[in-house]
DNA sequence: GTTATCACG
DNA sequence: GACGTACGTGATAACA
């Protein structure tokens, strides 16, 4: 039956209620994982509200919730700044917005959003349609703007006081009736939504004019004749303005909808899925009330945390979803524009798609993009080939394009709209790389800005850090059960390695269409766990956001002075060949000094030098430890390889390598940071690894002095000061210790004040260094051996050092016990901010189990000082916006970047803020952190 | 490819 | 009582 007369429709605006249900209340969280759940919880007790409601006559016989869809709208073409001045979502709702679509489905709701409208306009367009169909409509919504639509069956229903909103109380509001609010608000102008209207009128001057000149253009016209001089100059003056406002407030009846009136026919709830769905959310009182109105049974909502055990580290996927084989030979080419246009129509229709990029090299500033797969359920996967060449490689890198590919930018123009539709989630593998690699692709146009993004490499680190690695390969072996095709069988390896611009296209298109299919599926796989795992909010909060964030560090790179780095290779190599000629006269036999091997058998054979210890390999350790101790026994030659090869490894990892790092496009190094690389958190910098630049020894330290800032610029580097101690003293809550940084005493001399029952002041520095080897060591871990080693004492004194400590601060041991226990009974640790590291190892015998049991006392430490710096990172691009400075590099408690001149003090105003807060809101630490900054023209200077 | 060594926090 | 050990990384050269 048609929509018509005697039918009644109901538009629920479904961003006010989001917004006034997160503000309504407290923030909730869910209390097995703590995921923001506040804004859904009062989402759902409103829709609860709103559906069990007596409404008699009024009741509606179709239905609908509409959501805004994303924030840029056409009107944001009409006039740029439109909502511009809305301040950036809280970081606690945005993962909010998809589960209150799934709870208007819940519900047995039509859910409604279209891209590039506002929910208004979807509003507008339904009520006019139901409307001339004779039917009646009533908006739930209080919003002004909507206020226009009133009038001809048509009528508003503020959700809070439950009042209906005729004509009368449109007048009430406006001043006027419903058919001229729109020309009194183009007037008056919306400072939330930045309309501009004319400045200095507002809602009551704006009626009298319509009022007294009938409508807006009327008044436009015989703006000449109004009487206050100020108010006539400023219509005049401002008409263009007005106009453009007037074009913004109004909402359009012909926005596109792609589905029916009849469609949005009212259906009872299905009381398994509703249920579920709160059950799922954790909501206890809801589940029971709407359990007890549909007669059907609550499901149980577990009281505590999701048992760890369940689907634990690396474990096989139980219930796994039921995926159809993988056969690479059904994947489609994508060649033309007709079914790339079904493609994006799918993508729309599934609402996210998996995505992969193809190109010719591993380095993001460099690749070329040669090809994009897309897939939407599993299975169903395509490859477009862009950039593939034909023929033998020439020097440069092959012939002319094969046939029967799209033109790349026609693609991407094509693509550009769905992957940046806030609307479709893109999934990929590692999308750090591919979001470099589009913002690289038009250019002209912006490049692309891929957005929202879930990252599967993430998803597993957020679930299975210390279990495996998160290789698209390895995670495919372990939860699909499939070995996806190498990519050496396409593009080979070593010396006879070609571009896979090179790789035929129907070859190209199985592996890479393959690629985004797992990724799809192994999305699928993760993306419940995270929840029953408890990792969503490490996920959206730690991992997630320093996607964009590195990748712009990454692209922004750091400036490097390659003569600096070239005089000093060649200082070195100088002084090596001296060490080296007397190396060998003294060894009385030329060798290879960067042998092991044979510098083992000199010494400890030909030589016959005590201390020669043979490891599991049967060789001879010749390690600084044992060549120091040979030199201090006054043996000339250990002391010639020792200063030889601290010459060769700065040489040959820094000031020769670096130089060949250097971008020939822009100058500068790019490193690359690995979000999942380390086990704790923490980052890992490759290709060059800048996290690991010399500082301990003076000549090491020069080579920081080539890490420069550009013409005009400084180098600021901001870190944090024992941060690992702090958390220590938070975690572990030793008063004395957090009372030392509370009143900013020098930490060490404060242990072994307390150890020793010595005086702070005029300390014997030998006394301060051992216990600061002492606090270092129980950050790791400590065991008399280790620290007997560190400190050259003998073993019975240094364990006599650590169970002094302990007997001070026996809240540390403690708190050792207590997390090697959380592991050994959970398989994982948590860090203060929730993210998980699993401890697979913790039950081992034998040597591994003290190795294990370490590493768990360290993780949540290190672990949480990464969360907070990560953290800073996150918020650090909207502090700094405004200044001239960019965020250059991180070193795991320290920041470097680089700012003009004149903005030097705001930078390190704005960056130290965000750094000594970082942890807040989540966690309020016991003890404040403090960041130290230093300023240079090169990095030496700046740390 | 694996091992030993050493640079960093 | 012995085992072997500080925690977390990446790059290089030698060697197999």
């Amino acid at each position: 039956m048609s929509f018509g007369k005697g039918h009644n429709l109901h538009l629920i605006d479904g961003s006010a209620f989001i917004f006034r249900a997160y503000h309504a209340l407290p923030p909730l969280t869910r209390k097995s994982d703590g995921l923001p759940i506040g804004a859904v919880a009062g989402f759902c007790n409103m829709l609860w509200k709103y559906v069990t409601d007596e409404k008699g006559s009024d009741a509606p016989t179709h239905a609908a919730v509409i959501f805004d869809h994303s924030s840029k709208t056409f009107r944001n073409d009409i006039y740029p700044e439109y909502k511009a001045n809305r301040p950036e979502l809280p970081e606690d709702l945005r993962p909010q917005f998809p589960l209150t679509r799934e709870a208007t489905r819940a519900f047995n709701i039509a859910c409604i959003e279209t891209e590039g409208y506002e929910a208004d306009d979807i509003i507008a367009a339904l009520s006019c349609k139901a409307r001339d169909a004779g039917g009646r409509v009533t908006i739930i919504s209080s919003d002004k703007d909507l206020m226009q639509l009133v009038g001809g069956g048509v009528e508003m229903l503020d959700p809070i006081k439950g009042k209906p909103i005729g004509p009368e109380e449109v007048e009430e509001k406006f001043g006027v009736g419903p058919e001229r609010v729109i020309d009194v608000q183009a007037l008056a102008g919306d400072s939330v939504d930045n309309v501009p209207g004319a400045p200095g009128i507002g809602i009551k001057t704006a009626a009298l004019l319509i009022n007294e000149y009938g409508d807006l253009e009327n008044l436009l016209a015989n703006a000449e004749q109004i009487k206050q001089p100020k108010r006539r100059q400023t219509l005049i003056d401002n008409a263009d303005l007005i106009r453009i406002s007037k074009s913004l407030v109004t909402l359009d009846c012909d926005t596109p909808l792609d589905f029916t009136l009849e469609s949005l026919e009212v259906r009872d709830p299905d009381a398994e899925a509703l249920l579920g769905f709160l059950a799922q959310m954790e909501f206890r009182t809801l589940t029971g009330r709407v359990a007890e109105k549909l007669g059907a049974e609550a499901p149980v909502i577990s009281a505590t945390p999701v048992a760890p055990s369940a689907g634990g580290a690396g474990s096989a996927p139980a219930g796994a979803p039921d995926f159809p084989q993988i056969d690479r030979a059904a994947y489609q080419t994508i060649s033309d524009a007709e079914t790339l246009a079904a493609w994006i129509d799918d993508i729309r229709e599934v609402g996210y798609v998996a995505i992969d990029t193809e190109t010719t090299s591993l380095d993001e500033m460099q690749a070329e993009l040669v090809g994009i797969s897309l897939a939407t359920r599993p299975g169903h996967a395509a490859y477009i080939p862009l950039a593939h060449v034909a023929g033998e490689a020439d020097l440069f890198g092959g012939g002319a394009l094969v046939e029967g590919q799209m033109d790349a930018e026609a693609v991407l123009a094509a693509l550009k709209p769905v992957l940046e539709d806030d609307a479709i989630l893109k999934i990929l593998h590692n999308a750090k790389y591919d979001y470099k690699i589009l913002a690289r692709q038009l250019r002209d146009r912006g490049g692309i800005h891929l957005s929202p993004v879930d990252d599967t490499m993430l998803m597993s680190y957020a679930l299975y850090a210390g279990a495996h690695n998160h290789g698209m390969d390895e995670l495919a072996q372990n939860y699909l059960d499939h070995k996806p095709q190498p990519i050496k069988d396409l593009i080979g390896s070593g010396k006879s390695q070609i571009s896979f611009a090179q790789v035929p296209v129907a070859e190209a298109a199985g592996y890479a269409a393959e690629d985004a299919d797992v990724t799809l599926r192994l999305w699928e796989v993760f993306r419940p766990r995270l929840m029953s795992q408890a990792v969503t909010t490490a996920y959206q909060t730690l991992e997630r956001p320093m996607i964009p964030v590195l990748a712009a560090m990454e692209r922004e790179g750091i400036l490097i002075d390659p003569q600096h780095l070239s005089r000093m290779s060649g200082a070195f190599a100088q002084k090596m060949a001296q060490f080296e000629d007397e190396a060998q006269e003294l060894a009385g036999t030329k060798f290879n000094l960067g042998s092991p091997k044979q510098l083992g058998e000199i010494l400890f054979e030909q030589m016959g030098l005590q201390g020669g210890a043979k490891g599991k390999s049967g060789a001879y350790s010749t390690s600084a430890d044992v060549l120091e101790d040979l030199a201090a026994e006054g043996h000339n030659l250990p002391a010639r390889v020792l200063d030889w090869r601290q010459l060769s490894k700065l040489k040959s990892t820094y000031t020769d390598a670096l130089q060949t790092h250097v971008n020939p496009d822009t100058g500068r190094v790019h490193t690359s940071y690995s979000i999942t690389g380390a086990q704790t958190g923490r980052l890992a910098s490759t290709d060059p690894n800048l996290q690991n630049i010399p500082v301990r020894s003076e000549e090491g330290r020069r080579i920081r002095e080539a890490f420069i800032a550009a013409p005009g610029k400084k180098l600021v580097s901001l870190d944090y000061s024992q941060i690992e101690l702090r958390i220590l003293a938070h975690v572990a809550d030793i008063t004395t210790l957090r009372q030392a940084f509370k009143d900013g005493i020098d930490i060490h001399a404060m242990t072994a004040s307390e150890m020793f029952g010595v005086p702070v002041e005029g300390m014997d520095p030998m006394i301060r260094r051992q216990a600061k080897a002492i606090n270092f060591g129980v950050i790791y871990g400590i065991s008399g051996f280790g620290l007997s080693r560190n400190l050259r004492i003998p073993r019975a004194e240094a364990q006599a050092f650590i169970d002094t400590y302990f007997e001070r601060f026996p809240g540390i041991r403690e708190y050792m016990d207590k997390t090697v226990g959380d592991a050994k009974r959970d398989g994982f640790v948590r860090t203060l901010f929730g993210r998980r590291i699993n401890t697979p190892n913790i039950d081992a015998k034998g040597p591994a189990a003290g190795g294990a049991k370490r590493a768990a006392i360290n993780a949540p430490i290190q672990g949480a000082a990464a969360d907070i710096i990560r953290r800073a990172m996150i918020r650090m691009p909207e502090a700094i916006n405004g200044l001239p400075a960019k965020m250059l590099l991180q070193v795991h408690d320290e920041l470097v970047f680089e700012v003009r001149e004149d903005a030097v003090d705001d930078l390190i105003m704005a960056a130290r803020a965000v750094m000594e807060n970082a942890a807040e809101p989540a966690v309020k630490l016991s003890v404040p952190l403090v960041v130290d900054a230093g300023v240079g023209d090169n990095w030496a200077e700046a740390h």
